[in-house]
DNA sequence: CGGGCTCTTGACACCCATCAAAGTTTGTGG
DNA sequence: CCACAAACTTTGATGGGTGTCAAGAGCCCG
């Protein structure tokens, strides 16, 4: 229990998420399987990446959670999206040195250099036709995710948006193995989860307990058990990305990446 | 006072919005000047991309203004960015189908063919490195927009979250060449405004009166003027996307592309 | 064992939503 | 060009959802 995110290594997790979105070669595997090198350990509120930076090598999360948020004059905060373990960063980035965010870490995290993917992306050889179409995916999966995010914060009551928030977690994490039935871990505290759906810390307690009264969430010490899917589907109007391998062809993928 | 939004003409109005990303060549203009055709009109409330729709023919915005929005099951709206003349549809999109969303004309929208940008951007030919660049330094801009739009709605209050949107409609129609001293059109009912800034019809009302009673702007029926941009700028604590042509190399937005 | 986070709870205030209705502007057809 | 309808804006009254402040309880870690 030292380390409770810690995943079996970058290769597995990384071939179980991306399997999940397009299907991978040998070519593929070996490919994944060269992640081991130049491993570093981040500790808690450690900046991975700072305000307007750019070029810093592109990195893949191993374990531990991160965000990517910016911060106001004031000292408010606001949180973007959660980094877990199997995201990437700065791999399939545009040029935008524009976007003010920083990423830091949540909890202890382990990264692993991810040149490798970021050089598959840019040289797009058909042997790797799996890897980077599963990038692709991820990457537009990252952006319908931020569209996610305006909606429960612009048009959704506190409730809506924590359960929403859990679910979409329990997606995402599940894409990664991370997932047991419908608990997992939430290695977050309640400002933190404040910061992601824009409320106070106060409220997200309230809107915790309100949750876990309605039998619809067991949540306790760094864990999380989702009791009634369907139930909390509804009350969040959640929609999972519709990309359960092959719902979209590689080839169209592809097309548009020449 | 027919059509107040329109511009002189799509050559044009690129010209004016993409050398202030990176500076365009020859090649780029007689480029931009093959945009004069298969000019489209759309009518008010028109869906110019429905949800999930994928492989439409991009289109450049003329004149008019859109929306790209999502509505949830319960008919709340939520609207993500709004599309300008000058802003382009379809055009650096990654493999997105995933983004549920779609686009909506918010007045009359006058609209041409863009397969010609989407082409240039694809082929990233040597000759056209201006438009590419521009285009991918307008995309990024569109991230970053994103990400205000999250801090917006969940961390700033009512005038604040307005007060931002003002200045950065100013500063993107201003790239366009659209903004008189710090008055211009905005053909928005509030209940347009309301779904942008996620707040109610009545609360925008509110919101704007006290913008005008305090003497920061100055509102009437369709039309804006920013009184004092200072004091709105610290209210929103606004940054503009710091992308005044030259503080980015083309260089480096090429070598990200290649 | 003690000190600091984090979580929890209560009281209270305020921002914003909702409901309702009156003005005002816009658009349209006669 | 007028008249009317529809859409939009404005205003008031009221209520509810969240924020803030404060204090206590639990927990983790040194």
């Amino acid at each position: 229990m030292r380390t409770p995110l810690r995943a079996d290594g970058p290769a597995e997790l990384l071939r179980r998420r991306l399997s999940s979105l397009a299907s991978l070669a040998d070519a593929d595997m070996r490919l994944l399987a060269g992640l081991q090198i130049q491993r570093r350990a981040h500790a808690i509120t450690e900046e991975l990446v700072g305000v307007g930076e750019v070029g810093r090598s592109p990195r893949l999360i191993v374990s531990g959670w991160a965000a990517r948020l910016r911060t106001l004059q004031d000292g408010r905060r606001q949180i973007f999206r959660l980094l877990l373990p199997g995201d990437v960063i700065g791999v399939a980035d545009r040029a935008n040195p524009l976007a003010w965010s920083s990423v830091v870490a949540l909890t202890r995290v382990e990264t692993t250099d991810a040149a490798l993917l970021a050089q598959a992306l840019k040289e797009n050889r058909p042997e790797h036709a799996g890897t980077v179409g599963a990038l692709l995916i991820a990457a537009a999966i990252e952006d319908a995710g931020l569209l996610d995010q305006i909606v429960r914060l612009g048009r959704q009551t506190a409730l809506e948006r924590t359960a929403h928030l859990l679910l979409e977690l329990r997606w995402r994490l599940g894409q990664a193995g991370l997932v047991n039935g419908d608990r997992f871990a939430l290695p977050l505290t309640q400002e933190v989860l404040a910061d992601i759906v824009g409320l106070s810390v106060v409220h997200v307690n309230r809107t915790l307990q309100s949750l876990r009264r309605d039998r619809l969430i067991n949540i306790r010490s760094g864990a999380v058990e989702l009791l009634d899917v369907d139930r909390l589907v509804a009350i969040a109007d959640f929609h999972p990305p519709r990309t359960l391998a092959g719902s979209i062809e590689p080839q169209r993928v592809l097309a548009r990446t020449a």
